[in-house]
DNA sequence: TCATCTCGTTAACTTAAGTTAAGAAAAGAC
DNA sequence: GTCTTTTCTTAACTTAAGTTAACGAGATGA
């Protein structure tokens, strides 16, 4: 799982193994149970999540309906808007699956990115990365209907689609569940 | 025009009146004519725009047509994927208005990052703001309806409805011109 | 000035998503 | 294993967005 996390990090950064060790010495390796809440909406927590095996969402409680807006899962790092604003979380995260995550809190990066000054060079490198993939991501939505979004995931994260439930998916591409169904008969009988 | 500058990066760190200069030298104001083109699909420009005053927006052409996607306004920043990934840009993007603007590239934001490092945490932290903002707003979008989202957008940009023409409002809230004039329509008749 | 093009609106019709409800299948609890 | 709850699907009906077309106002340009 180490070696998951340094290889990821070895993308933006090299590391000495001394940092290596520095950063071990955090315990930032946790194992969490599906259907673990990790942040509530509401909470001012201050803790960051990367996701090394699973399937983290983030959703909102919306007149007493779950929407679920996102997934993160191998590879993927989630920094609530909270931890930055330090306002109280506009939405949940919980665990779809079993997972290991590393978490980390304010004050730990803080100390990192003061031994470390090249720490916050790859921090910056992957909010700007994330930024302009978000916003990419965020055109395609507007610019095409749920059918084509629905198509659109099939080819790049046909992965969701097997380990996400279907009513999860459906507010993710901005519909119900029942047209989610309906959407997925229609491009059967299509083909 | 460089007081708004410096105020807005005041905001992030403090800089000596050396590090002001430094940044003047640099040459990064322009003024740029409504309707100018600063970025072409395709372009593997490494362009960055900061909108002191006026509005540029970002738009695809999709089967023939023009798609807007998202406008800048005064006091934010378009940075470009193409100038992250070196990758053609997937879409234009144009000044709405006569403009005053700083372009940058990336050998001066490497130049100054090196110079300045606290540059460069300015820079992690708007991104970091911004990616989060990001993705409240994507999430705003994917958990509300046509209607819902012009009158949020009335709440919370009232000056974009009345500075940008419908047609271009209507592809950013996701919607064809002719709906978005019924919504409006709709909308006067409840009241 | 006149002609042209763009822009916003309206209307009629089509298509697809929302809503409500019901039933079957799968998952989870005991 | 049975009971309960959740999840997924289907159907009928409603609502709103997409489509096509037409018109008027305003801007643009020869």
């Amino acid at each position: 799982m180490q070696n998951l996390l340094f290889d990821f990090i070895s993308k933006y950064i090299s590391l000495t193994e001394e940092e290596k060790s520095t950063l071990l010495s955090l315990n930032l390796f946790h194992s969490v149970k599906k259907g673990t809440i990790l942040l509530k909406e509401g909470q001012k927590s201050n803790e960051s999540y990367f996701v090394l095996k699973g399937c983290i969402r983030s959703y909102y409680n919306i007149d007493g309906e779950e929407k679920t807006t996102a997934f993160y899962t191998e590879m993927e790092a989630l920094v609530p808007p909270s931890v930055l604003s330090k306002t109280p979380s506009p939405y949940y995260v919980s665990c779809i699956e079993d997972c290991i995550l590393t978490i980390s809190n304010t004050d730990m990066e803080e100390e990192i990115n003061r031994k470390f000054p090249k720490f916050e060079t790859m921090c910056r490198m992957m909010s700007e990365e994330l930024l302009a993939k978000e916003r990419i991501d965020f055109d395609a939505f507007k610019t095409s209907s749920p059918e084509q979004r629905y198509l659109n995931l099939l080819q790049v994260r046909p992965d969701l689609i097997q380990r996400v439930p279907q009513h999860q998916l459906a507010s993710y591409l901005g519909i119900k569940p029942q047209s989610l169904s309906r959407l997925r008969a229609r491009i059967l009988q299509k083909n």
